[in-house]
RNA sequence: GCCCAGGUGGCGGAAUUGGUAGACGCACAGGACUCAAAAUCCUGCGAUCGCAAGGUCAUGAGGGUUCGAUUCCCUCCCUGGGCACCA
């Protein structure tokens, strides 16, 4: 066998592809299409490591085969440039984002060339790219005009070390930043806020029908958007003219509640307060919990508090009065931002245990009854005293309430509004314009893009606004709509935005004069499979989100953009850490590629484990994954133009496991059918040459080059890629000769090899002839199970 | 606390309309080839008792259903992820 010399074979193909062009899509073809998406990387300064190409060799592979099957793909890649890490490198480097960017995505290229992938690159996008963000403001501006994004007054989430506003997705559950760990602080400024809770219940509902996504993440934008259905109760404050509503989500309970809690910054606290003798103490308890973060606030769960000196009245209770508290445990962003206390809540309990509030309970003999729990018998419950809770009485009971005028239905969602705007420098410039006279207006269609313009000092302000608010030239224009002077908005989009259409953008990238040409759009639309890790929560809300809205304006044609997710597991380093500069354990794919091959390592990533688990990586793995292909090199020796009868059965069986591995994603075991056929052949010392065939077709997809390289030597013709994949025959699938295992009371006491579909009778006359396994059967069973081609058992 | 996904050899993992647990790969051990080493090839490799034939135990723990359970049911423990003072 020649050497495997990987660095000449690799090269050398890579070249002979590019010049054949031979991974451009054809956009006027009558196959049936696949789209077939990575999520795009964003081009950080570090470059890739081992684990960044695992997605992108499993849609590699996918595709490859899926053009095989004869279909057209589209397997584009592209750049999500603008956000924070580029301009955070910039600074850190004393580079303009720009040039990092554009040097960060060369370097990425040529790590991802090494490996071989079968990219359209005339397709390449870039969302830093004026061609392309010009539609990324136009998307603003059409959510502007059907009033879906607006400015807002709110405190917001404020990152101090980053200086700039944040969404609510940006902030991580410990309430630090997503993006540099420090504490998130509230901080009320002008900002540009996005409805997405508009969208909450379709975004909820339409989860059922992507029956393509794993369950888990489906489960996690659940529990992000926070359904929950539940009442508002009004209630009259005693002595005033005005009234409280609060949210109640377990209408069953509400005999039980005995007094009234609402957030800090309930709107209504300074009025209720107002020239009462509690109402400096009011205030100041107020304005302390405003100068905390949401953390600081519930620190220990410890439960303070301030009476109001009000009470209202109970609707359920005639003459009965609940006094009003404020208290750090309300939040004004869930429900009304006011709460009935009762008895029936551990967090109701403890606090009014520690103010000495009288409580109530509707269920049970004194000891605590949760009332998340939803069952028990209700005493002192008005007209429903004596009832049993069930689904059927709550249902009851709200339409009751509804019915006699004390209670409305209401929804609340967890999902907040998304902060749109942020003060830094790299990002889109939001495509609108503050008039004096005109107030908001949008910057017309025909002047799009907004360019982003250069700036002497790109690092953030630390004002609260944008370091564009320096450019006067650029600030300064007059208004579309009047000509008077006027100033353009200077807070730029974040780093999100262009990845929530991007998809789109790969249809149809080079048309500057629609977003998406609908035609093109029915033709490749919706992605077909999409492949990524992390961001189970934010990019797929945000663009389920706006492809929404773009089904909304007619622009695409389906209600969600991804038909199938593949969310794939990380690599760890070879000490089972997360791969870090920190700990100096990163892998550097330039160096595997260097030293066993790109193919060794597309299949030592496939074959790791399943292609969803988080695994180590292993040199030595890695090393087995080079030794498979040397093996199939080496096999060519045993090449010979007859095929090999004995090998028939095992191929076929190998052409069906790997092609519906494929299909699954569970190209772990693919590359196992694969070895065990390799097994097979070595066991037999020859191999026809159109089984060869064969098998190098079905590695090809994994290992490209290597393949190719033997598809020529053979005297094959140019390009192993553009053959069909083999169809197997299911008869011929199948061997006439099966194992089944023989058991005796349900205990294994060996196999026996017979002929397959063979009748009982037979089965035991054989079991009787065994020279073993007679002895097993020497008794009259008191029953016989007999599944074929499986087991027989013996019962005594 | 609630929800989701998991728990199988020294390691990654395979097998689930219930039917021979540990495929495939790695690591390890022994052997062949070699002056030697690497590479390659052959053999072994869950635990335990046994010279062997063979037996017993074993898929996080404990119960259950079944001729038969990694697979189904109940209770519990642990790991990873999401949500959480959410009314």
């Amino acid at each position: 066998m020649e050497p495997y010399d990987h660095k000449a074979i690799e090269s050398k193909w890579q070249k002979r592809w590019a010049e054949a062009s031979l991974y451009k899509t054809n956009a006027s073809t009558d196959k049936p299409k696949q789209y077939i998406l990575d999520m795009f990387p964003y081009p950080s300064g570090e470059g890739l490591h081992v684990g960044h190409p695992k997605g992108y060799i499993a849609t590699d592979i996918y595709s490859r085969y899926k053009k095989m099957n004869g279909f057209e793909v589209l397997h584009p890649m592209g750049w999500d440039a603008f956000g924070l890490p580029a301009e955070n490198f910039a600074i850190k480097h004393k580079v303009h984002p720009r040039v990092a960017v554009e040097k960060n995505i060369a370097n990425f290229k040529n790590q991802l060339a090494l490996l071989g992938f079968n990219y359209d690159w005339t397709r390449e996008i870039n969302t830093t790219d004026p061609a392309f963000y010009k539609w990324t403001q136009w998307i603003f501006l059409k959510l502007f005009e059907k009033g879906l994004a607006h400015q807002s007054f709110e405190p917001i989430n404020w990152c101090p070390s980053c200086q700039t506003g944040l969404a609510n997705e940006d902030v991580n559950a410990d309430g630090t930043c997503e993006r540099c760990d420090s504490t998130v602080t509230k901080k009320p400024m002008r900002q540009w806020v996005l409805k997405i809770t508009e969208y909450a219940d379709r975004m909820l509902q339409d989860l059922d029908s992507l029956t393509e996504w794993p369950e888990h993440i489906k489960e996690a934008q659940r529990n992000w958007i926070g359904k929950k259905e539940g009442i508002i109760v009004s209630h009259p404050v005693v002595d005033q003219d005005f009234a409280i509503e609060t949210f109640s989500a377990y209408p069953a309970w509400m005999y039980a509640d005995t007094y009234v809690v609402l957030a800090p910054e309930h709107p209504l606290v300074p009025k209720l307060v107002q020239g009462l003798e509690t109402e400096q103490e009011v205030l100041q308890f107020v304005s302390l919990m405003a100068s905390k973060t949401m953390l600081e606030r519930t620190e220990g769960k410890e439960k303070l508090g301030v009476f109001t000196g009000c009470y209202v009245e109970d609707p359920y209770r005639e003459g009965a009065r609940m006094p009003v508290w404020v208290a750090n445990f309300a939040l004004m962003n869930f429900g009304t931002g006011a709460i009935r206390c009762s008895g029936h809540d551990e967090r109701d309990v403890a606090f009014a245990e520690k103010y000495n509030i009288p409580l109530r309970t509707v269920v049970g003999d004194g000891t605590f009854v949760n009332a998340h729990l939803n069952e028990g018998t209700l005493k002192d419950s008005g007209p429903f005293t004596g009832k049993t809770i069930s689904p059927t009485l709550i249902a009851e009971m709200v339409e009751w309430m509804v019915k006699m005028g004390i209670a409305k239905r209401k929804t609340s969602y967890k999902i907040q509004d998304w902060v749109f705007s942020r003060q830094r420098y790299w990002g889109e410039p939001i495509p609108v314009i503050h008039c004096k006279k005109c107030g908001v207006v949008p910057v017309p269609e025909k002047d799009l893009p907004v360019l982003l313009p250069d700036v002497d000092h790109y690092e953030p302000t630390g004002t609260g606004e944008s370091p564009l608010a320096a450019i006067e030239s650029w600030v300064n224009v007059p208004c579309p709509s009047c000509g008077g002077d006027a100033k353009r908005e200077t807070n730029t989009m974040p780093q999100w935005a262009g990845s929530s259409w991007y998809w789109l953008r790969f249809m149809d990238p080079h048309n500057a004069s629609e977003l998406v040409n609908q035609n093109i759009e029915k033709k490749w639309g919706p992605v077909d499979v999409y492949v990524g890790g992390d961001h189970a929560v934010r990019h797929l809300i945000y663009a389920r989100f706006w492809h929404k809205f773009l089904y909304d304006i007619n622009l695409v044609s389906t209600l969600e953009p991804f038909t199938r997710l593949e969310f794939l597991g990380f690599v760890l380093a070879e000490d089972g850490r997360k791969m870090s500069k920190r700990w100096g354990n990163i892998i550097n794919p330039d160096d595997i590629v260097h030293s066993v091959g790109a193919d060794s390592m597309r299949v030592y990533e496939m074959f790791m484990g399943p292609f969803e688990n988080t695994v180590p990586w292993s040199t030595n793995g890695l090393v087995g994954s080079r030794r498979f292909i040397e093996r199939v090199l080496r096999l060519r020796d045993s090449v010979r133009s007859e095929d090999v009868a004995a090998l028939e059965t095992i191929l076929h069986q190998t052409v069906q496991k790997v092609s519906e591995d494929i299909e699954k994603f569970k190209f772990n075991t693919a590359v196992s059918a694969l070895m065990i056929f390799v097994n097979e052949v070595e066991k037999q010392k020859t191999i026809g040459k159109k089984q060869y065939d064969t098998l190098l077709i079905l590695i090809a997809p994994f290992a490209p080059h290597v393949t190719e390289e033997l598809w020529e030597r053979i005297g094959n013709h140019f390009s192993i890629h553009q053959e069909m994949w083999p169809i197997f025959d299911p008869a011929k699938a199948t061997s006439d000769k099966v194992e089944i295992a023989v058991q005796v009371g349900g205990k294994t006491k060996g196999s026996i090899r017979i002929s397959r579909d063979l009748e009982e009778g037979e089965v035991f006359i054989r079991i009787k002839n065994d020279q073993k396994l007679s002895k097993y059967v020497d008794f009259k069973p008191k029953k016989v199970i007999y599944v074929k081609n499986k087991i027989i058992n013996f019962i005594p």
